[in-house]
DNA sequence: ATCTGTCGTTAATAATTGTTAAGACGAGGA
DNA sequence: TCCTCGTCTTAACAATTATTAACGACAGAT
């Protein structure tokens, strides 16, 4: 018998979930997992019968590319609190990348058999969860248009100003420090630059007044400036009205 | 009371649904929609009230970039027959971005009010139009991947290695010819290049015997050149098994 | 305590790609 | 027919970024 989770609060893009039908979902989280910084938390190919919730920490989608996999990392996506890291795990049966954890992570697991059972006599909650599913694919396109369109120090700016805004919306606050944990390779996987120009880079931003990267740790000095270099416009995270 | 349009075939990422699932929602798709190359199916912000099935011709996924979006343009997809184009429209209600033809365009339309009164009562069906929109994701995380690690060369065989597959796909067949009617500067606003570089790849790609792209249409010499140079694994697509 | 490996930092160099400019070509309109 | 427009093509040049290397700091392992 797996032990009951104390309740889970609804941060973040959970609220694009109504709150009546957060409170008939949230029960069905009846495990937590844990895992530690650079733990793989499930693999590409691996058949899942459990679907993980976000709730401390961040967590990485990662594709191996080069023959039999094995040449360089690259990161395709981060979750922040509140998402769901596996959701799509439940359609589809099987991912085609892995996932990590970026930080130290506590995620609540609901199995799929509870979900089906759950999700068939609710339609509207199986469109809000698939909704969720949508914003993580809006997102995904914009780190197309990152790596496609914008110049080094303009990636990693907007790679800054996505990540305070969601973990922001997870919060419910404005910070101005932020756990990140991501090393300077981490970032280059990310934006599709080398760690040695993520370097120049950051080290750019810091001499701007912008923002200052060091130990995994990421501090805004001044907001204002951060999304004008990231020419940022939050319009694609389809953040709920508050 | 609209047209009923001709029954429409189960090609390409439609194999995804059961037949049975199939032949239900298949009588909700009541009107066509032609679109000529070069217009706008749909633009960002605009409420939908009904989401379009691409049946024949390719549209694209549309960024516009830059203050008040006035800068360059980004594709950040391209749709092929048997894709949704327009599926997130309806948990969504409203897109972030734009939809253009690429080519002209035939599209069968399924209001959302229908839509939700047949996923109301099926919620297997629900899953599997579910799972067509993580595909799309699945897709959309290697257009990053592909922007974020590779270089000129190889995005730009990638992306046809990519879209043939695709669109075999669709057809049921191995085609060596397929009308794209993108651009130079259209494949460079995909893969993240100058229209200038892409005619650079685009001379490597023809000296190398791997494959001509003139007049909007990709010939393929050499497939398995094509793969390898793309370093291409389809996995990610989530090909139905045949 | 020492070894080992990873990260961060910087410099020098090389490779890749963008920008600008100009001409060729073809389609379609006056 | 001639003109115009958009695309394709190429060259020359400039800017960006990768690569390699070297070194210091640090953490974990033995």
């Amino acid at each position: 018998m797996p032990e009951k989770t104390a309740p889970l609060a609804q941060i973040g893009m959970l609220r694009h979930l109504t709150h009546a039908h957060w409170t008939r979902i949230e029960p069905e989280f009846s495990t937590l997992r844990h895992c530690a910084a650079g733990e793989t938390v499930s693999e590409r190919g691996q058949p899942l019968s459990q679907s993980l919730l976000l709730l401390d920490g961040i967590v990485g989608r990662r594709i191996r590319t080069g023959r039999n996999h094995s040449g360089r990392h690259h990161l395709v996506a981060l979750q922040v609190p509140g998402d769901f890291v596996d959701l799509h795990a439940y359609p589809l049966k099987v991912l085609d990348h892995d996932i990590v954890a970026i930080t130290d992570v506590r995620m609540a697991a609901v199995s799929h058999t509870r979900l089906k059972a759950v999700l068939g006599s609710h339609p509207e909650l199986s469109r809000q969860l698939w909704s969720l599913t949508l914003v993580d694919a809006a997102i995904h396109r914009h780190w197309a248009l990152r790596n496609g369109t914008m110049r080094a120090l303009q990636r990693v700016a907007n790679l800054f100003a996505e990540l305070v805004t969601r973990l922001d919306e997870g919060h419910g606050t404005t910070g101005d420090t932020y756990l990140l944990n991501l090393t300077q390779p981490h970032i280059g996987d990310a934006c599709g630059l080398s760690g040695v120009h993520v370097n120049r880079v950051l080290r750019s931003l810091r001499e701007a007044n912008c923002c200052t990267y060091a130990k995994g740790r990421l501090v805004v000095q001044d907001r204002a400036a951060l999304n004008r270099i990231a020419d940022f416009d939050p319009y694609y995270l389809y953040l709920p009205e508050t």
